[in-house]
DNA sequence: TGATAAACGGACCGCGCGGTCAACTTGTAG
DNA sequence: CTACAAGTTGACCGCGCGGTCCGTTTATCA
């Protein structure tokens, strides 16, 4: 399905590639509201081109995202086999921030064409979250009422945070993270004051 | 400083108002990205209007937002006589992160004329928040490793978490609150991985 | 009340954006 | 080698934005 009927001529293969790595790293710089020519530019091809590949600018931030997803998605699918669920839980999030640190959180925003990919991803990357935050319960490392959902909302907020620093260390995000995680132990006691939301059957969306 | 050499005409001081209002409201149902004439045209005024107040949309936003910082900081001050430190601190953040919904973190923003006075609210903001948090460490309801910057940083977290979820309950940051806010309690435990950053002397920026 | 400066308003400007298109180039199958 | 489809390109379009300007209205005060 992701392959086309046809396979790609070898120099829209090549454009296709440096587009999207070109996008990724605009992105990161300059958030969600870099522009296409700017893109184009980077990559070394004519907007044109972009949109060809693309047929909208959320197209392509679109897959940039679905990359990024993925990414995560397999990576708490190997954490689930950890011994330690409770490190295995704060590994993930310790690499899920670092790689916001460079996308801001723009992966949750809907968009066009993609949105079934993405909403698959999304779904994959749900479902293994959760059974890392069950796995991290069962063991005692995370309390009990927390879900998954709360957990990919919380995973955005250390780099969310760090961004309004100027100059911030590289690292201070990591700060951040662990007063977050040390908040989902089960030491914190006080029960929570509201039920969780919905997990991510309803849509996300793109914050302001 | 903040009064004008001639006092403002009746009109003026009337369109003034109602322009603040409006620019509140819309900013906070629509983001800082609201355009200048939505806000005009809900004060039912002129853009021209607008302009003449405010020279800038920065400036306008800047005046938003001042109250805003000064409302807190109030607060704060107030709430430093409290006898319980970890409350008082604890309904800090709940009016900041209650207030918040509705501005964002918007206020962090740096612009132009005003610039002075918004650095000089949010060092007053500061010193309270510092002060609050001094008291909640003494009282032993606050790990001793956290500043009044990591605070002022984390307050504006809950909002922006529940900002993705779309049909959220009013009052869903109240659960992402209490999370971090027994993140800053005292039964974490493991040291920080990373020194807090300087103060705000040093200018916080607007994120992407 | 009438003179005057202050305030108003909306047409207008330039800019940069996402997106389109038709002329042109190029990879490739036969 | 050739013919043709696939791919590329950048000028171009419409739009909405922040900001300007000047003819008009209006609060104020002698």
């Amino acid at each position: 399905m992701t392959a086309s009927i046809r396979p790609l001529r070898a120099d829209a293969a090549r454009n296709r590639a440096s587009l999207l790595a070109a996008a990724e790293a605009e992105f990161a710089e300059r958030g969600p509201d870099a522009s296409v020519a700017d893109i184009a530019r980077r990559a070394g091809v004519g907007k044109g081109t972009v949109f060809r590949h693309f047929p909208t600018k959320d197209d392509l931030l679109a897959a940039v995202v679905l990359d990024r997803i993925d990414g995560l998605a397999e990576l708490a699918r190997r954490l689930g086999g950890a011994s330690d669920a409770g490190a295995a839980l704060l590994e993930f999030l310790d690499a899920a921030a670092s790689r916001q640190q460079q996308l801001d959180l723009s992966f949750l925003r809907e968009s066009g064409a993609l949105n079934e990919q993405l909403a698959e991803a999304r779904g994959r990357l749900f479902v293994e979250i959760t059974a890392l935050v069950e796995r991290a319960q069962a063991a005692g490392a995370v309390r009990h009422d927390i879900t998954g959902t709360d957990v990919i909302l919380l995973m955005c907020a250390p780099s969310h945070v760090v961004s309004f620093v100027p100059q911030a260390s590289p690292e201070l995000w990591r700060r951040y993270l662990a007063i977050i995680f040390d908040g989902l132990g089960p030491n914190g006691a006080r029960p929570l004051p509201q039920p969780p939301p919905d997990p991510v059957s309803g849509e996300l969306h793109h914050p302001r």
